[in-house]
RNA sequence: GUGGGUAUAGCUCAGUUGGCAGAGCACCGGAUUGUGGUUCCGGGUGCCGAGGGUUCGAGCCCCUUUACCCACC
């Protein structure tokens, strides 16, 4: 399902088939969680933006409008009039991030909903059933998301329980998707590495996994604290036990500059909530850096966000009516910024792919690694 | 016209027996990495209506004055 089109030291230029169509790789995926993008964007606005394949979130849609509800109605794909390819996460990172009481078990995850508070449990099993309810093309493992910095033992027992967690998905994923109603019969099951920061555990963990031989592999336990040079350096000592044929996807990364960096280290697959969290405060990525649109400076300035930028929004509208309808409290504030930051990780992943067709990666990563994090 | 009240940050207002000028909101700036959109962090931006007096020292006490509010002629 993944091929290779080019390579430039570790940066891999390929494509990946789904059901719902094929993605050019390096790719950015825009987060939907709640099948919508934050910042009242819809389905009709991805395509627009060029966007790929849309993530949305397992935990979410569980606890609300409920997956049954979605499989009922024919599937997330049909629910939100998406009909590019969609990948959902397991739920396994928000128990861990949102949830504050859980108890962990070699079953699964007890905890509380952080919509009414009511008792959930959740194990690979619970997930996969959700995820073959939505019909999602890529269904993301069931894991647990250890804290950096975590005591080595823990991690360790950890990354074996993971381990088993997999296999149990695995099998679940298969069976649901073998039954007759199944919403989506071509839904793949990509597993997650973990590990840390701990390299050997990282490589033993991954080594595990990929003898289950799964359609693709996550890095998954990054950006969450640790510097960038620990999470390169994790990346770079996990990569070369990734199976080659088998796209890899950095979960939750990051800003332009980490994904610049992430595919000069093999990684085929990114998602990240910045553009659209960091969007709806006002902070817009550029070409030249990252901007605060709601920063005085920006009261008289009728040039577009950027003048590089071929989104809807620069085409039409000046930083300083973008500045007034922050400051205004306006809907229509956030929804330009998202679909501006959108547009501009979108755009980046082409001229990320762009440049690797043309075998002139290394001088893009030199020029803008730095640059696009660089506050101006 | 007479009597009373008020006047302190952009706004609404605290400010003790006279002792370094305060709060909320607004404003200015920062954070945010497999998303609880309303979150978090930092910053006081001031001729204390004006003028004079008492005092070591006045937002506070005294006098004058201005503006606004209330009541009564």
């Amino acid at each position: 399902m993944y091929q290779l089109l080019k390579q430039e030291g570790h940066a891999r230029r390929g494509t990946f088939q789904t059901p719902h169509g094929i993605v050019q790789t390096p790719v950015f995926m825009n987060v939907g969680t709640q099948a919508a993008i934050k910042g009242a964007l819809s389905a009709a606005d991805l395509k627009t933006l060029g966007c790929q394949i849309e993530l949305s979130n397992t935990y979410h849609l569980h606890v609300r409008p409920g997956d049954e509800l979605i499989r009922d109605l024919g599937g997330l794909h049909k629910f939100m009039t998406w009909d590019g390819p969609i990948l959902t996460d397991s739920g396994g990172f928000q128990i861990f991030s949102l949830a504050e009481l859980r108890k962990i078990k070699e079953e699964g995850v007890s905890f509380n909903s952080h919509v009414d508070g009511r008792k959930i449990f959740m194990g690979p099993e619970e997930s996969m059933r959700i995820q073959a309810n939505l019909g999602s093309d890529i269904a993301m493992a069931f894991d647990e998301c250890v804290k950096i910095p975590s005591p080595y033992d823990y991690v360790k027992n950890s990354c074996a329980r993971t381990t088993r967690w997999l296999q149990r998905c695995k099998t679940a994923l298969a069976d649901y998707n073998s039954r007759e109603d199944a919403v989506n019969p071509g839904q793949m099951l990509f597993g997650i590495n973990q590990g840390a920061v701990f390299h050997d555990l990282r490589i033993e963990h991954m080594k595990q996994i990929a003898d289950l031989d799964l359609p693709g592999y996550a890095i998954g336990g990054l950006a969450v604290g640790e510097s960038h040079q620990e999470m390169y350096n994790t990346i770079e000592a996990v990569e070369e036990y990734m199976p080659k044929d088998k796209p890899r996807y950095l979960m939750g990364v990051g800003t332009p500059g980490n994904i610049i960096e992430g595919v000069w280290r093999g990684v085929d697959f990114f998602d990240c909530v910045m553009p659209a969290r960091n969007g709806r405060h006002g902070h817009l990525f550029t070409w030249s850096g990252i901007i605060n649109i709601k920063n005085e400076k920006y009261k008289l300035d009728d040039s577009p966000i950027d003048p590089a930028c071929d989104c809807p929004v620069c085409q039409r509208y000046s930083r300083a009516y973008l500045r007034h309808l922050f400051k205004a409290d306006e809907m229509l504030a956030m929804r330009f910024a998202v679909a501006h930051n959108l547009r501009f990780y979108n755009r980046l992943m082409e001229r990320i792919r762009d440049a690797l067709d043309a075998g002139e990666y290394e001088a893009f990563r030199k020029q803008y690694s730095t640059l696009l994090d660089t506050r101006i």
